[in-house]
RNA sequence: GGCGACAUAGCCAAGCGGUAAGGCAGAGGUCUGCAAAACCUUUACCCCCGGUUCAAUUCCGGGUGGCGCCUCCA
């Protein structure tokens, strides 16, 4: 079974045929780094990370674009509010850009290309534009000529006299269509700005991400994402740009755009103030239950945004991390060969990855994926509790295979990855003492001192740490 | 005004032609010294009205409701 994907363009789920056999490209926009990301921004560079992983997990070869427009009027008017450079700006939020999906378990992009970097590429690009007659210059700017570009609104599924019919633009009496978009701004007092042809002056929004894409991905590539307010009219402008430059169709090959986040049903974006930054929600929860909430819904569909959501998100998380904490406590009890139901188990567990494989190839469908994983969960709880109350023996061959089966998924969701790792130096400590205090509290029980045992439990509750007794001895965690 | 998508249990959320996955919350039970966790059982006239079909939550048409884009926005 392939991979299908519903393409924006189309308006259909469509079988994934790559480019280059064996190999994906993918770009995706990213943010104007003017401020710490918000978890709207953060939609989006979680599911390209999951889209990403499960690419490479079927065997393509993955190159991953994320651009930085670091060239911006929400940049220049922040830098010159604080009295620095907007490059001082760009730096610092591009760093905290990196220090939020570090955080959120996403893997690096593979090239982050910065419009400043790309100045000549994009002059070169304008130029050959106003070449071929898609677009003219006008006092210094450029815009492009909607109407030479017969395809202009494809992608958006609305033609030019519809778009002038409801039109809300100011109209600019210099332009041959109101429709028209700039490729390049003449340069304003105060404002940074490049040398060009028609004068100095900054590239408009749209055109870096034809030409960055292009530059590293070539002419035609396979996918560019991004929120669904990018459609219209950034992903239609690039469209008209890329291909009018080169003639070549398509551009891009599969569109797909996620759903935004909301606040009360309310688009979450940072013109109504409703933003949430990923900085805060973090000091709340842990970022493997922001991650998981973003992942727990299908990367179209609309997400409301609350804490009662993440609250649930973390809860349903939790249960999972249970039965990987039961999965690992039966890998360390002794494996004896199968039995039969051992043997049915693991065709149940075969059945479940191929589930979970199935819902991640129709259009990347975490959520229906992260069922799978709570299936594969409650088989895992059942076969502990059948092996420590003795009534199966442990079949050391099929713990494996379900541990296997489980890091997949894992590792594909991008979730409750490392927690088979040791602890880190800094909670050595706190892990010792931790077991010590649990084995005087068995000490206690043993001795039927049930009232200390339970003082104990009670007061390390209240310090967020939770005991499990199980047959096998207590067990902690934290809250 | 133009265009687009959406409406599934108390809440969240998959499915999209053959009468409904999963999670959270609730109820009952098993296990436990007691808990916790886990397991078992339990909770849906799929917004309304028409139509197509042997069969519709799923397709088509019309309503209703909230949402998004058309202006910077992930």
């Amino acid at each position: 079974m392939g991979i299908r994907i519903y393409n924006t363009l189309t308006k259909q789920k469509e079988e994934f045929v790559p480019l280059v056999a064996g190999q994906a490209s993918i770009y995706v926009c990213g943010v104007t780094p003017y401020n710490h990301p918000h978890i709207g921004n953060a939609r989006p560079f979680v599911t390209w990370d999951v889209i990403h992983r499960f690419l490479e997990h079927e065997g393509y070869e993955v190159t991953h674009v994320q651009n930085f427009t670091d060239v911006d009027d929400k940049i220049i008017s922040a830098a010159n509010k604080e009295g620095v450079a907007w490059s001082d700006i760009c730096g610092r939020y591009m760093e905290a850009y990196f220090e939020a999906i570090d955080k959120l378990n996403v893997r690096r992009a593979d090239i982050y290309p910065r419009v400043s970097d790309h100045m000549d590429e994009i002059i070169d690009m304008v130029a050959k534009l106003i070449e071929k007659g898609f677009a003219y210059e006008i006092d210094g700017d450029v815009y492009y000529r909607v109407e030479k570009f017969e395809q202009y609104g494809q992608l958006s599924g609305r033609n030019l006299e519809d778009m002038l019919a409801g039109a809300r633009v100011d109209v600019d009496d210099r332009k041959e269509n109101p429709m028209d978009f700039a490729l390049w701004k003449a340069a304003k007092p105060g404002e940074p700005f490049w040398d060009s042809p028609w004068g100095p002056g900054r590239p408009g929004w749209h055109i870096e991400c034809s030409v960055m894409s292009m530059k590293y991905l070539g002419e035609s590539f396979d996918f560019h994402g991004g929120g669904s307010d990018l459609i219209f009219p950034h992903h239609e402008n690039e469209i008209a740009q890329s291909e009018g430059c080169t003639g070549r169709h398509p551009f891009v090959r599969y569109w797909l755009h996620n759903g935004f986040i909301t606040v009360n049903e309310e688009k979450m974006s940072k013109s109504l103030g409703n933003f949430f930054l990923v900085i805060d929600i973090l000091k709340h929860f842990e970022p493997e239950t922001l991650r998981f909430f973003i992942l727990s819904t299908h990367y179209r569909s609309p997400l409301d945004f609350s804490d009662e959501r993440l609250h649930e998100a973390e809860r349903s998380l939790s249960r999972l991390a249970t039965a990987q904490e039961n999965l690992q406590a039966l890998a360390l009890i002794p494996g004896m060969g199968p039995t039969e139901q051992s043997a049915e188990l693991a065709e149940r567990v075969a059945g479940i990855r191929e589930e979970f494989l199935n819902a991640m190839r129709d259009d990347f469908n975490t959520a229906l994926a992260i069922s799978h994983m709570f299936a594969l969960g409650r088989e895992i709880n059942t076969y502990y509790q059948s092996v420590v109350s003795g009534q199966e023996r442990a079949d050391g061959r099929l713990v494996n295979i379900i541990k296997k089966v489980f890091a997949e998924m894992c590792s594909i969701i991008g979730v409750l990855e490392n927690t088979c790792a040791s602890a880190s130096p800094s909670e050595s400590l706190e892990g010792s003492l931790l077991d010590l205090i649990v084995s005087m509290r068995q000490e206690a029980r043993q001795n039927k001192n049930y009232a200390q045992a339970d003082s104990i439990r009670d007061k390390l509750g209240e310090i967020g740490i939770i005991i499990e007794d199980t047959p096998q001895g207590a067990r902690w965690k934290k809250q």
